[in-house]
DNA sequence: CGGCGTGTTGGTCAGTTGACCAAATTTTGC
DNA sequence: GCAAAATTTGGTCAACTGACCAACACGCCG
């Protein structure tokens, strides 16, 4: 990589993580572009030749979280051969990745209303890998544990990922719970339940 | 109620569920108060007579929505003593709720960040009712029905909710589920669990 | 009937917004 | 070392924003 282009990369980056902070802090439409230049150091116009508008910057953002999430998850639940323990693999990362300081993955996840509906489209295909892959970790571990009657695989799925997702809203990092010990109860819920058998 | 009273109430009514609406599809930043008005049928002026900001309306909004929260899952656990059903009614009322046209409990839910910390505040306060009758709700049916070891009331509750407020992410009204079989599965797995006993 | 208070009108105001650009500057390939 | 390409600068522009208000209309009560 030539000098010039390594330098133009890191502004890029300066800003697209200055643009996803400003994002969950303050919403996008309560974000300037003023404000994303200001805080990736660089003045308004050096933005605009990067991003030809605002929601550009927002879809890069996106689809950034979405190969992060893809990439970081394919390579925790590697770690692992068997197919519950690769779903309980794959939810502490989620969450860990979620509480982490990439934001732009929460943005990915809360700021969706703020995308035109052909750039919601393209993020919805991008995403769509990564829920299928998901499909594809759940669908493995119910042909290796037999499943409840009548459970449903598209429910669990938007189970488990709500129960995650949510967790960016409450999560204290000075509360008593790491985000792994949360995932793993998370996931014990759903696969064992919370009463005893035979309970209720 | 004289007529100008009842003339007044209706707008104020207009104006809230007009502001609800337009928060929910474009967030709080992203309305202006010139749409609110027209969405309400009346001038920016009207509506500034009864909120004197922006930040009004939507504390307004919030407010309301909890009141709403409270007052439905209220009614609809009345109608059993059984503590482990009466979770089981406040879960599918609640996403009831979230999926009726009264878009205020989603603006409650998703649009927290636009607060100012003392509006946040006072509205965290209120929030705190509807949670703690929740935990009430929880904690009466643990003692009814024995909890599996190590299960932790807190982390249920946020489990529960997350999976709950997720559901408004995805919910198509034209799609195979109706929110009270949504409400039912997540009751289910989340008691039971999803794989069969032994399994895993 | 008549005056009063509640509510409405249609507009103003200063400040901010996203988009854009010509000129200056830096970096690259030759 | 030099011309071309890439990047940055510092600003302009029209459109929009939230807040606000003086003048006005209406229904209520005496």
């Amino acid at each position: 990589m030539t000098k010039a282009a390594a330098h133009a990369r890191a502004h890029d980056d300066r800003a697209l993580q200055a643009a996803a902070r400003l994002f969950r802090e303050q919403g996008y439409a309560g974000t300037s572009l003023r404000d994303i230049a200001r805080a990736a150091g660089m003045l308004p116009g050096s933005l605009h030749y990067r991003y030809a508008s605002k929601e550009d910057i927002l879809s890069a953002l996106m689809e950034r979280a979405i190969d992060r999430l893809i990439e970081s998850v394919l390579a925790a639940t590697a770690a692992s051969t068997d197919p519950l323990e690769r779903v309980r693999l794959a939810m502490v990362e989620h969450v860990r990745i979620l509480l982490s300081r990439e934001d732009s993955v929460y943005v990915l996840l809360y700021d969706w209303r703020s995308l035109s509906p052909a750039a919601e489209r393209a993020i919805a295909r991008h995403r769509r890998r990564y829920e299928q892959f998901a499909d594809e970790l759940l669908a493995q571990a119910a042909a290796h544990a037999p499943l409840q009657p009548g459970v449903d695989l598209f429910l669990v799925r938007q189970f488990g990922f709500g129960a995650a997702n949510w967790v960016a809203q409450w999560f204290d990092p000075k509360g008593p719970y790491t985000p792994e010990q949360i995932a793993d109860s998370f996931f014990r819920y759903l696969t064992l339940g919370t009463l005893r058998s035979g309970g209720g």
